[in-house]
DNA sequence: ATGGTAGACGATCTA
């Protein structure tokens, strides 16, 4: 079972590009972030007939996420259950081939020390009290998505240019951290030791062809999940296409 | 301290 996560920027400027990977690569399962419309804008029958059920939480312009599974999508959440009173589509949740799976999208924070800045590290404690009640499921448990979070120095291609800027700082690390510590690993990180791969380039200051990257897409695992998995990694291929989403999907698979 | 690019949307905001 082959279970994805990516960052589309803009699933209706992306939609070509997504739906021809879809159909190159057939995973069972897709973790969208920054869908970036309502649901009523989503483009669901062309996702469809890729062969994908569709699991959507949007809102206008900004953020959404989405699950795609080729199998039923059951017990649907949306919204973190313990951040009932965020308004911004962030997250989404629901069970899929026995196997239950989430979609976040964590604030970027913009920088250190700033209004956002705060909400990332609320969103971050949120989201691991939800993480830590779920862990009580014993279930297999694939958490992906962009978490706006280099985890460590080995997942930032510049280590000084991005030493305590936004996406690297110590609070925001320490709170994947902690998530981490209830007992969730990072899938990539099974397989792949040292420096890099990176999932993510800047638009700005031709950061591709330099590969001047940050990992911060990531799948976490339960566990239960972590005993069933049997690869990982990213397919750098999309972000080199033309009209690319400045991330590249990460995968995994049970 | 700023700028660089991209997307939604229709002036800026977010990343």
């Amino acid at each position: 079972m082959k279970i994805v996560t990516w960052n589309v920027n803009s699933i209706r400027a992306r939609l070509e590009n997504i739906t021809d990977w879809l159909r190159a690569n057939q995973p069972d399962v897709v973790l969208l972030q920054e869908t970036k419309c309502q649901d009523h804008d989503f483009p669901l029958e062309a996702i469809e007939d890729c062969g994908y059920n569709v699991a959507q939480h949007g809102q206008k312009s900004y953020n959404g996420v989405a699950i795609l599974s080729k199998h039923p999508i059951d017990d649907i959440i949306k919204g973190i259950p313990t951040f009932a009173e965020d308004e911004q589509a962030r997250y989404i949740e629901a069970v899929t081939n026995g196997v239950r799976v989430a979609s976040v999208y964590v604030p970027n924070g913009s920088d250190v020390g700033t209004e956002k800045y705060d909400y990332k590290l609320i969103f971050m404690a949120r989201l691991k009290e939800h993480l830590a009640a779920t862990l009580l499921y014993d279930e297999l448990f694939a958490i992906g998505g962009d978490y706006n979070i280099a985890p460590t120095d080995d997942d930032v291609h510049d280590v000084k240019g991005w030493h305590e800027q936004i996406l690297c700082s110590t609070p925001e690390r320490k709170s994947l951290r902690a998530i981490l510590n209830l007992g969730y690993s990072d899938a990539m990180r099974i397989h792949h030791k040292g420096k890099g791969p990176y999932s993510w380039w800047d638009y700005r200051s031709g950061a591709w062809p330099k590969d001047d990257g940050l990992r911060i897409d990531l799948i976490l695992l339960s566990p239960q999940a972590v005993d069933r998995l049997a690869g990982s990694g990213v397919d750098r291929d999309p972000r080199g296409l033309e009209k690319a989403s400045d991330h590249a999907p990460v995968w995994c698979t049970l």
